[in-house]
DNA sequence: AGCACGCCGACT
DNA sequence: GTCGGCGTGCTC
């Protein structure tokens, strides 16, 4: 050899985002291996069938499998380091394993859009506008006649550091009027990188509130360990300044020179939680959100990657966001299910980011006023630290809870007397009333009063909502949309009524009970638009009487200090789900919502109106609360042999054919079953709940085993099946490691 | 997932 | 005659 060869390797692997759970071989020319140093994690161009196409390195080796003549040379080389760190690699296989999801689209998943679609991983540059010695105190009345100049040149002296030129587009200037003043000499330009985080926010030295003995010592356990891999949960009541435990730990971090990764439900990051990070900390702050641009979060990422952002605040996907020298991660409401991807790649966020932590060895910090079975399983294990904080920060009161029994009970518009008593007075204290009903939209059913003829969605098989502001008819399952119905298409009566009520019905109906007060709806359907939350928390705090009216959403971490009346209309919605899952969400949802009652230093009270005030369910969350009604629950899960003491597996499958989809799984368990360990328990095939949705019939099949091993062979026996046999089949199917919904 | 090839219906 | 419908087969 002549020369030093930069790749002492002759083939790459390489993952592509297809849904083939295999890697590709590729040789590597002589030109590009004396030339460049290859690694896993970078990406690089190669012929795939008739196309060429991206896709990254996984591992680098002397020896393929494949006929010399098959494997093709690779095209090009796209990075000069890898975008993948090994860090990110490792973790990318470990979870191709564990979910047994395509590698490829592991890898690419774990990638910014841009990054995807073959960006370059660096920081933007961006011509900068500033003003030169003699444009700083040009007159601007020199430049009357031209307004467009004038308006450009009046910008940038305004802005002795430089005008971005995406502050240019912002305030509507005309970059023909800057380029005009930059041939007279009054303005330049500077290229900047983009690379030093946003402009600076607006922290504030402040003086820190004092612990309460709980938070002193979850703080204190936080700091000891703060230098190697463990998890803890901190289990605190809404109110109890969790949030004031890990600020604490994270500015320690920060001063050893970590980087802090915060995760945070899908629309749990408030602009209020925002701004207390900003507030709190000088020092870069980057989010990985799904309302940002792609490019905004390719920004985000090469920040984190640089190591510049020093705290990551981020959704789901930033599970995987690299970032050089983390030291922390804090999992924030970590019993929600947005941590749980539901479709395609099926991983969990929080489980991801605990094997992350393990590897990096760094610790990890659950936090929920309602965690988890599984963690409280842990916790209860010790194999996380459990931090209970029980009394709320500056001595605010715990809600009470109390149950309205509705049997027999006249029912105005839905709520009891006691309920509109309580509500009454409440607003006359000047205090609000928070409404909690989980079912958005005018009314679940539309119904003829002739014939009996129910609104149902032509793809699913559900009912259609009634939507009457939007004068629509609207499945919740599949996002078709129709007119509303006047007429009854079987019998063509007029006299059509609806069943049931949602809250956009309880919104009206609230306005003509109590016409001078303000009411506000927090749902899915008023939120749609941006900034549209904002504004309603701005009116929120604007007024002191109001009634807010809402689904879930009110569960998800908004602060309103001014309520101190929590009615739960349909306290009994949950109780009978038909997943196992279905009491421990309920109990989350309730807990949740109850806790918005009586923040600070007003009591507050909790009407939970139901049916069964003796359920057993019902009776120990407002008795006992969360934490025992979990721990029964437990017991019962365990009893049951259910997860988290199992571990589960379900395979879906959908096809446009009614029968296909079932007598698919069926075949694949004749086929399968008495290859599997006895260890592992199959159940079904059996239909889904709503069988059919958008179009599809589904069926699902469950498989459950006391150990991990028995159970990730069966499914890999079962992943190679379904891989081969679905193409001919018209099937497509999912493989749900862990899953969530179990329907 | 793409992207071809492939063999059948109504159009300039 | 051919444009294009989407069935099925392959990708190192």
């Amino acid at each position: 050899m002549s020369e030093a060869m930069l790749t002492p390797y002759s083939f790459i692997k390489v993952a592509l985002p297809v849904p083939m759970r295999t890697l590709f071989d590729y040789k590597v020319p002589k030109a590009i291996a004396l030339r460049h140093e290859l690694k896993p994690g970078m990406r690089v161009k190669v012929p795939f069938g008739k196309s060429t196409r991206l896709g990254v390195i996984v591992a680098l080796t002397n020896h393929s499998d494949w006929d010399p003549e098959q494997v093709k040379p690779l095209t090009a080389m796209h990075d000069e380091r890898p975008v993948i760190t090994q860090e990110l690699m490792e973790l990318c296989e470990w979870a191709a394993r564990y979910y047994h999801h395509p590698i490829g689209d592991v890898i690419f998943h774990a990638l910014p859009v841009l990054l995807r679609k073959g960006e370059n991983a660096e920081f933007r540059t961006e011509n900068w506008w500033l003003t030169t010695p003699e444009g700083q105190h040009f007159s601007l009345e020199k430049l009357s006649r031209a307004p467009r100049q004038q308006d450009f040149l009046k910008a940038v002296q305004q802005h002795p550091n430089g005008l971005s030129q995406q502050t240019v587009s912002v305030l509507d200037l005309a970059p023909a009027a800057g380029k005009s003043l930059e041939e007279k000499g009054l303005l330049r330009r500077e290229p900047r990188t983009f690379n030093k985080g946003g402009e600076k926010h607006a922290h504030q030295t402040q003086v820190l509130p004092t612990l309460n003995p709980e938070q002193a010592i979850a703080t204190e356990h936080l700091l000891d360990a703060r230098h190697h891999f463990n998890v803890s949960l901190l289990d605190g009541v809404t109110g109890s300044g969790k949030t004031e435990v890990f600020l604490r730990v994270m500015a320690r971090l920060i001063e050893d020179g970590k980087q802090v990764l915060v995760m945070v439900p899908e629309i749990g990051l408030t602009p209020q939680t925002l701004k207390r990070f900003e507030t709190r900390f000088n020092t870069d702050i980057v989010l990985m959100h799904s309302n940002m641009s792609d490019r905004e979060r390719l920004d985000a990422w090469l920040l984190a990657a640089s190591g510049h952002a020093k705290i990551i605040i981020g959704t789901r996907s930033a599970a995987f966001i690299p970032a050089p020298n983390l030291g922390l991660i804090v999992i924030d409401e970590e019993h929600d299910t947005s941590y749980k991807q539901h479709e395609g790649f099926r991983y969990h966020a929080r489980d991801l980011a605990i094997k992350r932590a393990q590897a990096l060895d760094i610790p990890v910090l659950l936090a929920s006023a309602t965690p988890s079975y599984e963690s409280l399983a842990n916790a209860l294990q010790k194999k996380f630290a459990w931090l209970k904080l029980r009394s709320r920060a500056g001595n605010a009161l715990i809600p009470e809870m109390e149950r309205v029994d509705l049997r027999g009970k006249t029912l105005i518009h839905g709520f009891s007397e006691q309920a509109l008593a309580h509500m009454k007075l409440c607003l006359d204290r000047k205090e609000q009333v928070l409404v909690f009903l989980n079912r958005r939209g005018y009314a679940p059913t539309l119904m003829c009063h002739q014939c009996g003829w129910i609104a149902a969605c032509d793809h699913c098989d559900v009912n259609l909502t009634v939507h009457k502001r939007a004068n629509k008819l609207h499945c919740h399952h599949c996002d078709t949309q129709k007119a509303l119905l006047h007429t009854c298409p079987e019998c063509h009566s007029e006299e059509l009524f609806t069943v049931g009520e949602g809250t956009e019905q309880v919104e009206t109906q609230l306005s003509t009970l109590f016409k001078e007060v303000p009411i506000l709806r927090i749902d899915r359907d008023s939120t749609q638009r941006k900034a549209a939350m904002a504004k309603l928390t701005q009116k929120i705090h604007e007024h002191d009487q109001a009634i807010l009216i809402g689904t879930q959403m009110l569960a998800k971490g908004h602060h309103f200090p001014n309520v101190t009346l929590v009615i739960i209309m349909d306290a009994d919605a949950g109780l009978f789900s038909s997943d196992f899952r279905g009491m421990e969400r309920t109990a989350q949802l309730i807990t949740q919502v109850a806790g918005r009652a009586g923040r600070a230093k007003k009591a507050g009270h909790v009407l939970l109106q139901t049916y069964h005030p003796d359920h057993a369910a019902i009776e120990c969350l407002c008795n006992l609360g969360y934490e025992h009604f979990a721990i029964d629950g437990l017991a019962e899960r365990r009893s049951l042999s259910l997860p988290p003491f199992f571990h589960q597996v379900i395979v879906r499958a959908e096809s446009g054919n009614e029968q296909e989809a079932m007598q698919w799984l069926s075949a694949m368990r004749n086929d399968l079953e008495p290859l599997f360990s006895k260890d592992v328990y199959l159940v079904g095939p059996y239909a889904a709940i709503i069988v059919r949705k958008a179009g599809q019939h589904r069926a699902l099949i469950s498989l459950k085993s006391a150990q991990r091993a028995p159970l990730h062979h069966a499914v890999q026996l079962m992943s190679d099946w379904l891989e081969q046999s679905a193409r001919q089949h018209r099937i497509r199917f999912a493989i749900d490691v862990d899953p969530l919904e179990t329907y």
